[in-house]
DNA sequence: TGTACATCAGTGAACGCGCGTTCACTGATGTAC
DNA sequence: TGTACATCAGTGAACGCGCGTTCACTGATGTAC
């Protein structure tokens, strides 16, 4: 780690100022994608709902899609932090279930903000395009942590394969367990849709 | 089906005109978005290296994107013709492989404009969200015909998500094949995914 | 604690760019007789 | 086979729209003394 990023100090007035406009971007960002469709939304619109002018959202976000996109790699940081402890007992496809299933109740916590976001990508081809970026992404991080596990330096198809599938399985769980009703279990969800999977592809 | 398209007749002067410059249009945008990138080829570029003028671009297609999409149907139609004339002696997923290696070899022969085409996809994110798009069309046409095959009228999950692993599964196939020598085997290259997932899956 | 200056968040207006549309037109091809 | 009219592919120019940039500025917050 590099040696910058020294002694947090307080944050002063104009950085609260700041954050809480940021923060104010975003939400009105997400509210009116999420209900109106990304694509039907103008940046003025934003701007506005937000309380600022249209120059000012540029001044925080490069582009209109920035605004949607920040902590989206804590979810894969924290996987493959918890990933590398799972017990040797564990073959690859277990670890990676049971390692999904752990996380599972912090992401609860989000669910409404994940309701909204999900709604705005489908309301928009180009967000989708991003979304399948990300997952790409995901699945290269994802494949080397397993590659490291089973003693590998480098990913091998074996390991992203596993990855991607993996990811594709995650994924149905997590759409039906935003589908369903709010108190409904991630955790059970990830884990039926593993099941669903051994079932069809073992014999 | 309807009774209307009666007789073919045979094309006038104009009609072969009209196919002659949609063509042009087609084969300029996709060498255009293969060496320069998507976002970065204008409509009016496409146009005069077609010979036309933009204007006429947009009488020929609705969008820029549309330029890219015609016969992309062809391929799941085929699919679905195939799929259920396999013996019931194949479990479901055999099946699957079985009918995707017996289309590898018609599909070898447009090798070279996908590879064109998966070059315009991997510029531009706006092209990987329609793409996400038909692959999730194609998910629900190839759960359909799987519930079909087993006497089902619905697709379950089961189905829907053999559809999904199945089509990933041929994705990295097809991404391996166009990544290799031109003389390879498609059909060896989806073969050998397949066989990489059992051996990920089961135990 | 107060004053003088520096920094920086926010702004308005004008602009460039590419997609896609609208309008009014030309000239080649097709058809009726 | 030839003429008269209808159809329709292609065009130029002007325009609307939303994203994102550039320029020159204001006023609030922060800091040095």
């Amino acid at each position: 780690m590099a040696a910058t990023k020294t002694l947090t100090r307080a944050p002063s007035l104009r950085d609260k100022h700041k954050s809480q406009t940021r923060r104010a971007l975003r939400d009105a960002a997400l509210k009116l994608f999420a209900s109106q469709g990304y694509d039907a939304t103008t940046t003025e619109e934003i701007a506005e709902k937000a309380g600022v002018s249209t120059r000012t959202f540029f001044r925080y976000f490069p582009t209109k899609e920035h605004v949607l996109y920040h902590g989206e790699h804590d979810w894969v940081q924290a996987f493959i932090d918890i990933y590398p402890t799972q017990p040797d007992s564990l073959d690859d496809l277990d670890a990676m279930r049971v390692t999904l299933e752990s996380l599972a109740s912090r992401l609860a916590r989000s669910r409404r903000s994940m309701l909204l976001y999900q709604r705005a990508v489908d309301s928009s081809p180009t967000l989708r395009g991003h979304e399948q970026d990300h997952q790409l992404q995901d699945t290269e991080i994802l494949a080397r942590a397993i590659a490291e596990r089973r003693g590998r330096s480098e990913p091998d198809q074996a390991s992203t394969l596993l990855a991607a599938v993996t990811l594709l399985v995650y994924r149905r769980a997590l759409d039906s367990w935003l589908a369903g009703p709010p108190a409904g279990s991630l955790a059970k969800a990830i884990n039926k849709q593993f099941k669903l999977l051994i079932g069809v592809i073992n014999r």
